[in-house]
RNA sequence: GAUCCGGUAGCUCAGCUGGUAGAGCAGUGGCCUUUUAAGCCAUUGGCCGUGAGUUCGAGUCUCACCCGGAUCACCA
């Protein structure tokens, strides 16, 4: 009997036997069309309209209630559920038998009048029932009074392997990617209405860059060649901005052959928009109001975040990054040598690894001490240049800073943006330097791309650059925790 | 990658210090013409994640592996 169990095949089984009961009855089970006039949740809030008038719905049958010769169903639509009531003696003998054929998961076509049912639910007395889709395998049930579920479909397995089951069972699961569509469409309109051009570049590349992580790699046949798959867009966009297109930007999916984790997804959603003659501070704005614009759109300028709230309406805090270092150490960073760096990184307890440079024992007392305690929306300015390579250096000339912002919301990464480096020179040296860290067996570190520095070298105009992780913008205005749940088909391993 | 927790019927879960696998829902057969976690009676359904081991005997104990979750590590 296959790999299916033995009581689920009974199930389906039965489904079939009832399937063909249908059409031995010259019952159509997959019908190709039926045009419903109303919506459940429209019907209930406009009751006093359409009571008594006539209404046709379409859905899926979600609970079966019968008592003989009448029998209560529920429907599930677009919009919500609604209650049918139908009747042997108002449908005939030969409907209602094909209603008792039909389970739950099945799809219908109702029509009848709206009215009330003595325990006053707005229901539909049906005189016309419609087969759309039998249906073969069961449902999971799940049950529901006064608010409380019962049996839910939660676990988190089942649920990310099945979407489509944890779409219908679980009615926020199609509300956050509503959500999730709502934050994307504002995107766009935001840097639309500024003149900003959508783009697209490629998702094979030759050689990446734009960031530090380690790709996918793939394989053209006919061109014999290694191609790696995006995981930034930066160094193709500011090639567009060389050309002229003086606002740009790209939603993209962006691939980093990384660890999995509840905001680490290998593939997902980034946004990057460059902008001609605007430097980081520009950027900053901008990403405030297009914060502010989105949670707007979703109703979450104030957000709980996994018991953390958020409040988007007041300005971002603005600090630089020894600020808060200073104020987490009680040191000096900014004067620290590299030995002082690290005995303090001992005495804090944060672990760094013994060939760990200037900047990446910044970055770790940075995500240990001061990243987790960053609720509130903080934008976090003027970093280290050795953790920069593609950020111009600070016009307030420190030789150590660039001109670059992360965004922290909740104590996690938002945004990451800079004053966009545009001198050739110096950009071939930073990426060279970073050739040897490569070298040293950084695998994350750049590799040297020489068209982007020949692009550069043709004249680039001083430019601010943004990338914002779309899936965590949307996990935060969502009020989701995990990124599997603003992914509707997240990456898991495969089943056995 | 490390540690911990979990995997038992289609779904949600119980199963004690080893002794022949349980409930509710769903399903099936009845009864039931205003129910709503509908109800009542009867009933089907298990490679107890996989594989070894210990034992007279393993869902239960040991080991390995697979899948998921949490924490950490790695990582924007």
């Amino acid at each position: 009997m296959s790999d299916e169990q033995k009581s689920l095949q009974q199930i389906i089984d039965f489904r079939i036997e009832k399937l063909n009961k249908l059409k031995e009855d010259g019952v159509n089970p997959y019908p190709t069309k039926y045009e419903p006039t109303h919506f459940s949740e429209s019907i209930k809030s406009n009751y006093n309209e359409l009571e008594g008038k006539t209404v046709k719905v379409a859905g899926r049958i979600m609970a079966i209630r019968k008592m003989g010769k009448a029998s209560f169903a529920q429907i599930m639509d677009s919009e919500g559920r609604i209650q049918f009531f139908i009747k042997r003696d108002s449908v005939g003998e030969a409907v209602y038998s094909h209603f008792k054929l039909l389970d739950i998961g099945d799809f219908v076509g109702v029509e009848g009048e709206v009215f009330t049912t003595k325990t006053g639910e707005i229901s539909i007395r049906t005189a016309a029932l419609t087969v759309l889709a039998k249906s073969i395998r069961p449902l999971p049930i799940v049950k529901e009074k006064d608010g409380e579920v019962f049996d839910a479909f939660s676990d988190k397995e089942q649920r990310y392997r099945n979407r489509h089951l944890d779409l219908i069972l679980n009615p926020e699961v199609k509300e956050t990617f509503i959500k999730r569509a709502s934050i994307i469409k504002t995107v766009r309109n935001y840097l639309d209405d500024l003149g900003f051009l959508e783009v697209e570049t490629p998702v094979l590349q030759p050689l990446y860059g734009g960031a530090n992580a380690r790709p996918f790699t793939t394989h053209h046949n006919t061109l014999d060649q290694t191609l790696y798959l995006r995981i930034a867009d930066e160094l193709y966009l500011k090639r567009l901005i060389i050309g002229g297109i003086d606002r740009v930007y790209e939603l993209s999916k962006d691939f980093r052959n990384e660890g999995m984790d509840r905001s680490h997804n290998p593939e997902f959603t980034m946004l990057e928009f460059y902008w001609a003659y605007a430097d980081y501070e520009d950027c900053m704005n901008l990403v405030e109001e297009l914060f502010r614009e989105a949670a707007i759109k979703v109703d979450a300028l104030q957000v709980d975040w996994g018991g953390m709230d958020i409040d988007l309406s007041k300005p971002f805090a603005r600090k630089p990054i020894f600020e808060l270092l200073n104020e987490a150490t009680g040191q000096d960073l900014s004067k620290s040598s590299d030995d002082e760096i690290r005995s303090i990184c001992k005495e804090k307890g944060v672990d760094v690894s013994d060939s760990a440079n200037y900047g990446q024992m910044l970055d770790e007392l940075m995500s240990k001490l001061v990243e987790p305690k960053l609720i509130q929306p903080t934008f976090v300015v003027d970093y280290p240049k050795a953790t920069s390579p593609l950020a111009k250096a600070h016009r307030n000339g420190d030789p150590n800073l660039v001109e670059r912002f992360e965004l922290f919301i909740g104590g996690a990464e938002f945004a990451n943006s800079f004053s966009e480096l545009n001198d050739p020179i110096d950009q071939r040296e930073r990426l060279e330097a970073q050739a040897v860290l490569r070298e040293k067996g950084d695998d994350e570190a750049q590799p040297v791309d020489e068209s982007f520095i020949q692009a550069m070298e043709c004249g680039m105009p001083p430019t601010g650059g943004v990338g914002i992780g779309i899936d965590r913008m949307t996990m935060l205005l969502t009020g989701n925790r995990w990124i599997k749940d603003v992914i509707l088909f997240p990456a898991l391993r495969p089943e056995k």
